[in-house]
Formats: C-alpha cells, structure tokens, sequence
DNA sequence: CGCTACATGTCGTCC
DNA sequence: GGACGACGTGTAGCG
C-alpha cells in the first residue's frame, strides 16, 4: 500500500497501532533522538519497522545496526501537521528516552496481524556450554585438576572454575573467543585474590588463542594459558565450504 | 504481493538478489545457523530484510535484535525444493558463517529499488564530547588540574587526560554512564603503569556515578572517583516529559 | 530495580 | 587483517 502523508493516514497508523498489529514501511524520513545521547539524521529513504510490543526499529539501506530505534516499553503517536506525518516515540520505563520521525514520503506500508511465533531460539557453543563441558572433562585444563565448584563467588566475581592441582588451589577462567588484556587481567586479579587466602593459588586461562599483550602479561604473572576450542570439543565447524557444499 | 512457494519464486528472488534490491518479506520460516556459535529455530513467523549490501537480518515478532542475522559481505542463494524456499547465505569473509532460511508460507514481499539516502548520523553526547569539554574545562575535574595531553599513548592503552596536579602527575579515565568494576581496574592499572614510571602518580576517574564495587576498590586503592554528568554540563534531558509535551 | 558478566555482540580506529 | 575500546551497547541472571 502506498500511503500519503495526510490525516487520515495518521489515524489510520494510530488505530493500527492501538491494535498492537506489526508495522512494516518504507519511507523519507529524518530523524530526531534524545535519550541517553542524542542524534539527529536527515531527509532518506529507510525502512521502518513497529513490532507488536511496540519496539521500533528503523534500517537504513546498508548495515547490520538500525540507525534510530526504541526499545519496549515505549509509547508510539502519529500526527499529520505540514504534510508530514510524524512519529511521537518515547520510552514508558527507563531509561527515559524519544524520538521523532518526521515522514514526507512513503514508499510502502504494511501492517500485519494474527502472526504467531512460539518458537524459541536454541543456540550453542557459548561460555556456558564450555563450562559445562570442562566441568566434565576437566582433565581437558590439566590432567591433575580436581574441579571443587563452578561458578566460585569470590568478592571480585565468579571464579568460573576452581579446584586443586596437588596442593595448589586454581582459578579457571573460561573464554569462548580469542583472550586479549582484559582476559589476563581478570585471572591476574582472581589469582592475587586466592593467593591471599591461600598458601599456593594458580592461575589458568582457557580459550582458543591469545593475543600478544596478554600473553606478555600472563607470562609475567606467572599465569597459564590452555589453549582449548569450544568448537574443537565435540564438533568441527564448516568455515571454508564454498556456498554450493553446504547440505 | 503475496509471493508463493514455487521455482519461479525462487528465480524472482535470485533475480532481485542480483540487482542489489531491497528485500523485505513477512514469512513463516524455521532457520538453522552455523559460524561463531550454532543456532537453530523451528517455525515460526518472521520479518526478514536482505539490504542492498547483503547484510540480511530475521527478526521476530518481540525484542529488539534479530533473531538471526548475517553481516554483508555475504552471499545469498534462493532454492526451490520439497515446497519449500530455501535461502542459503554465508559470509565471505572471515568470520565465516553461514545460514539456511527455510521458508513454508509468504504472507507478504517486497523489493524496493532505486531508494537512496546520502545522510549520516550525527550523535553527541558521548565520550569524545565529556574529553572535548573538559580538555576546555580542565578545572572541572580538579581545581589545580592542568592538562598535558589528550589520548597519551602508554602501553596500557590511552590515557584519556594526563596532566599534572601540583607536583603530581596525573591519569584522567573518563566514562559517560555509571562506572563499574572495569572502569576502576582501568584506571588502577593506568595509575600503576604510570607510578613505575613517576615519583608521584594519581589516577582520577570521572563518571556520572559509581557501583558500590568499584568505589571500594578506588578507596581500597588510594584513587579518586569525580562526579561529572555530561548531561549536566550544557544541557538538561528531557527525561520525564509527558509524550504530549514534546515539542 | 540495580549490579554483573556475556554476546553469533557490532563498530570505528589505529597499527 | 588483528588488536583494542566504545556503545543510545542489548540481554540474561541474580540479589
């Protein structure tokens, strides 16, 4: 449908929204934002999206990160004034914020309704999923490491793995991605930790490969790096197949 | 238009892939995903949008992130098979990743062409703004603060301010929202670096606020933590206003 | 609601 | 292309 920017075109977007249906248009718009920062952009042409829970969404032609949005809860008006119509968005919760979309053209508009949904994403191979598994097998760490708990709460944060290695007490710390300083720092500071409490502490960094500073500091701090890839555990990933391999 | 499962549906959207169009379609679909983690969901109905630049991205009906995405440079694929659409998608780059769309019921598609938009964002209120302010207003920070240099270089990263304070040298870690546990490990190591290198070495750190962990921790470590909100410092937000009263 | 740590983070920027 | 830090980060988990 090809909308224009006149009264009832607002109404309609208002009723529509009452509705709680999903909006989808394109349109060129400018944008203005206040909130935790503020922003503004000019006359172009974007893609607009009012999902039923009323977090809005506007896309410009290129890139992953939409260029404005709101967050639910928010509060969403449309007005005609000038030949715009505008869009009065503001967030119902905090942190506080709104926005303005001022319209002077539309490309296209949809609305939807009784769509449904009730699937939930399952994802894999994060931190978590590592823990889980070394947990298990943590002869994979060391092969004289006894795991005494997960998740250790120290005053500095969790140890995300502790136990012994002969008469020393280890902290783990996991990385699912490359470690870099902040990685090293964050053992560093649980091993200083441990060794105030404890006669022998050790430190162990775990992740699939590190970067240079870190692996200075570590070195150094007479750390332990242990090279380990969540995706080398149970199951090989498909990186280099051309696009006609995939199944 | 209400596209339908069927070869030439296929060829139409490969057709509109190669011209760079502007996808965007309202579908039922489950969706398999494979690179840095693993996905999977069943079926369900979703918003997808393929940009002219490849970027594609699978949004649900709620929330804010898509549900499944693909950054550009990717390439894209449509296929007809088992009454189904079939989109395959992967990266061209490193990370590489790939995606399978499969797609049972269009409710709606549209492409777009010819849209442009030469505009760019412009945001404000953020760090660089804080160190462009106070580079101006040194004396905010401290009354006897005199800045050397912005963004000095050490090892540890840059040093937002550095300057002196009587015969004091001093490292500035600026943050715009509230400091945590890593804003007060920061400018401790910045302080620490610098100590090993000066007589007399301090490290303040400016934020709005403070966590009750990193204030111990600053205490703890003889540093000091100056309250500065950015938004104080030229303009009030509009946090509170009514959505009525916006201008 | 505040605090913390993770994320398929994404993105810019510097080397 | 890697390393590093900011982000209107968003988001989940926990107290």
């Amino acid at each position: 449908m090809h909308l224009k920017p006149c009264e009832e075109s607002a109404n309609k977007i208002n009723q529509e929204l009452k509705d709680n249906k999903l909006i989808i248009f394109v349109a060129c718009c400018s944008i203005e934002y206040e909130g935790r920062s503020k922003s503004t952009i000019g006359e172009g042409d974007r893609i607009i999206i009012i999902k039923p829970d009323t977090t809005l969404l506007v896309h410009t032609l290129t890139g992953f990160k939409p260029v404005n949005w709101m967050r639910n809860p928010a509060e969403i008006i449309a007005e005609y004034k000038n030949k715009k119509i505008i869009l009065r968005c503001g967030r119902t919760k905090k942190p506080y914020e709104n926005m303005k979309v001022t319209i002077t053209n539309f490309y296209d508009y949809r609305t939807h309704s009784s769509l449904t949904d009730k699937q939930e994403l399952k994802l894999r191979y994060r931190e978590k999923d590592l823990q889980d598994y070394l947990a298990a097998n943590p002869k994979l760490i060391h092969p004289k490491f006894r795991l005494k708990t997960r998740e250790f709460p120290s005053p500095l944060g969790f140890f995300d793995l502790y136990g012994r290695i002969g008469d020393s007490y280890v902290v783990v710390e996991l990385k699912v991605e490359r470690a870099g300083l902040p990685a090293a720092l964050q053992i560093k500071r649980y091993r200083d930790w441990l060794s105030q409490h404890m006669n022998d502490a050790r430190g162990i960094l775990v992740a699939p490969s590190i970067t240079p500073n870190a692996k200075i500091l570590l070195k150094k701090e007479d750390l332990t790096f242990k090279k380990i890839r969540v995706s080398d555990l149970e199951i090989t990933r498909k990186e280099d197949k051309k696009i006609s391999e995939w199944c």
